[in-house]
DNA sequence: TATGAATGAGGTTTCATTCAT
DNA sequence: AATGAATGAAACCTCATTCAT
């Protein structure tokens, strides 16, 4: 245990590395050209190994692209739900905090790609795509409308459901982050206006105050289910 | 005997058909397996062809695939244009009405699931992925932003930038169009509220009225744009 | 009998034309592409008539391969062996015609195209081949060895073999007639010196005179068989 | 144990030895079959392979064309030239002997066959005509050339222009050739007497001493460029 | 453990041929 | 007799996967 300055021999050390830069290698290219579309011996390429190399780790591209969703997922949640325990003040303020965090993590890192590749071929792995729903879907959706019902419990938020409202939230977010993945990855923008950090502002202000100049402009108002 | 006038042959009758079948059984197969999943000769199956058959109407699979794109989306823009032009009364009910009518066409027939291909596939089809944006979106999204910048200027609306706001308007839906043909095609819903219409009514009412009890609330807004 | 007025209603006249036009739509086709790249419906397209229509009287490609071959040799022997018997006078004028009849035949019209076709597909229709050899290749063999064992009976010509002659005569009109309808056609000359005609007539010359500038320049001659 | 010093392993030689395996299995059935009529899977069966290995060496049917036509024909030339270079005595002693060798390389060993695959695919492959024009047919007529002109200003020719000359030269040869990988692979000969080398030889003989049993023949001769 | 040569099932596409009209 | 829509066998080529080294 006292041996820490042994700083194992790089071959044991690349050997160590080497699921995880097969992964890497995986993500990059599923979320570029997709499942089906991306050869393994590209990723192995990628990752500086050889095609046989690929198959001492996964037993098959349907294997590692398990591995690659099931890895990128990991865990990112728990942090959002220590945020929500310890904050205090407006939930107004913990909501613009988390959408930007979101977008910080999902729009700006590869991360976010996993999304593009969940929505693409969930149906083709379905199992996978039960995983993800458990695993991130429906605990970030958990934590945000945690958020609101906090906010509507206060007084602070006007008595809506949470657990619909939830998805109006993250709709613009969601909307930015696959843009990013696939058609602005063909160079083709959103239009004039192509920040999206500006769009998740823009969500943020009219989410609280509305887009009305009168707030009490009723009357036109859907069905107020 | 006397029946000289039948107008069409059978045969004649399928020829004509035939694009259509085709066009139809790719849509279903595209948008359930993605274009790389589905095989030619499936396609051909579906629309109760022969492989050969599928090659005397599209020259390629992938002739095949923006023919369907084209098909799905091409013309469904001016429609939603001619309401804008003839609409009297405030802009806030012709977006309810839009958003409401997006549903149904997108999120209620197949032609939805050609976004969750484009998703996937813009990267690996750039001209389609142009196509794309040329013929749907930026259309759709000139229409909604004019809706707004009418409303700005009618002072229905507060002052807000049109081209971002629309990315707000349309982030909702197409989160509950993309999750209808991928993860909702899994079985999986979006937690304990289900219902898609339920979460766009609640999008637009919280758009019009905000979220905050006070609609002149606070100072902790994100940069006042 | 005496009906010789009615100029036979055009529809028969096509009728009966058919299968010369589509021989000649072959040929044409078989001459440029060869057997295998000629698609069935490009030779019906040519000939002016459908698909099926070719198939009314030819009952398959290769049918119409041998159809074609068989018309294109037909009897163009008997010409050459009249003027044969006919012909007063030293035997070398008649070779000049006849070689220089023989490259306005051939190299100056499709039918010298036969040639290259049996010589590319000779081992995938041997029967065609055995065709070819008998009806035509033999017939002119023998007749130019005809010529020559008549030019060596009299003592115009030195005592050489006939049949073994005969190959070095047409050798160079072969040449000549097969680079014509092959590299010819590619827009790839001969080299500086690119008229057929200059080559025949030089064949000619360099046969009855030789090479050599002394006639009697003997020893290095090849085993004087 | 000891024998550490086993060179390659079988894998590496055999991968060495691969692309001329194939080529052979190639040159064959191309010669054989022509260039269509030659399946992959054919040639790969008789290299001793399945039909991936070919393409791990040949992208496509169409180089692997290519490369046999190269490794058949692209080196053989350059030797001919040096022949010439070091030649002393007689140019027309140097032509018996490049037809003689020309025979014994191409009328009896596969690589002859090329010329007949030339013949019927030139126009399907422009680009290997022009490779087969540049590489194989113009250095070969430059070399010929070069004998005749040499013996023409020696004053051992008589003054003929090379340049046709040459045609004239390799008429028979290329006859004889192009015979021997059609028509005579189908058990047809070339008449009574059926010897190449004897047409061969005899075309020697009649270049240099004429056909005329009196040189200084009569003024028949065809245009006496 | 790592390699990369080899495999062969499977995909797209072509086209000779058939047959209902 | 003529058409041309339809067929499906077969060709080319790819690539996930295996395995001898």
């Amino acid at each position: 245990m006292s041996e820490a300055k042994e700083p194992t021999p790089p071959r044991q050390r690349r050997k160590q590395a080497r699921p995880q830069e097969l992964l890497d290698a995986a993500l990059a290219l599923f979320v570029e050209k997709g499942f089906a579309a991306t050869r393994s011996e590209e990723v192995a390429a990628r990752a500086g190994v050889s095609k046989g190399t690929l198959y001492l780790y996964y037993p098959s591209k349907e294997e590692l692209f398990k591995a690659v969703v099931r890895e990128s997922l990991g865990s990112k949640i728990a942090e959002g739900r220590e945020e929500l325990d310890k904050h205090q003040g407006p939930m107004a303020d913990l909501l613009v905090w988390l959408m930007q965090e979101w977008w910080a993590r999902l729009g700006l890192t590869p991360a976010g790609g996993i999304m593009k590749i969940m929505l693409a071929e969930a149906r083709n792995f379905p199992d996978i795509a039960t995983f993800y729903v458990d695993e991130v879907i429906d605990p970030s959706c958990a934590m945000l409308a945690e958020v609101i019902r906090r906010g509507v419990a206060s007084g602070e938020f006007r008595p809506v459901d949470p657990d619909t409202a939830v998805h109006v939230l993250i709709g613009p977010i969601l909307h930015m982050v696959l843009h990013q993945y696939s058609l602005g990855a063909c160079g083709l923008d959103l239009g004039p206006r192509k920040d999206p950090e500006a769009v998740i502002a823009l969500h943020m202000q009219l989410l609280f105050k509305g887009l009305l100049n009168r707030p009490a402009g009723a009357g036109m108002m859907p069905a107020d289910a």
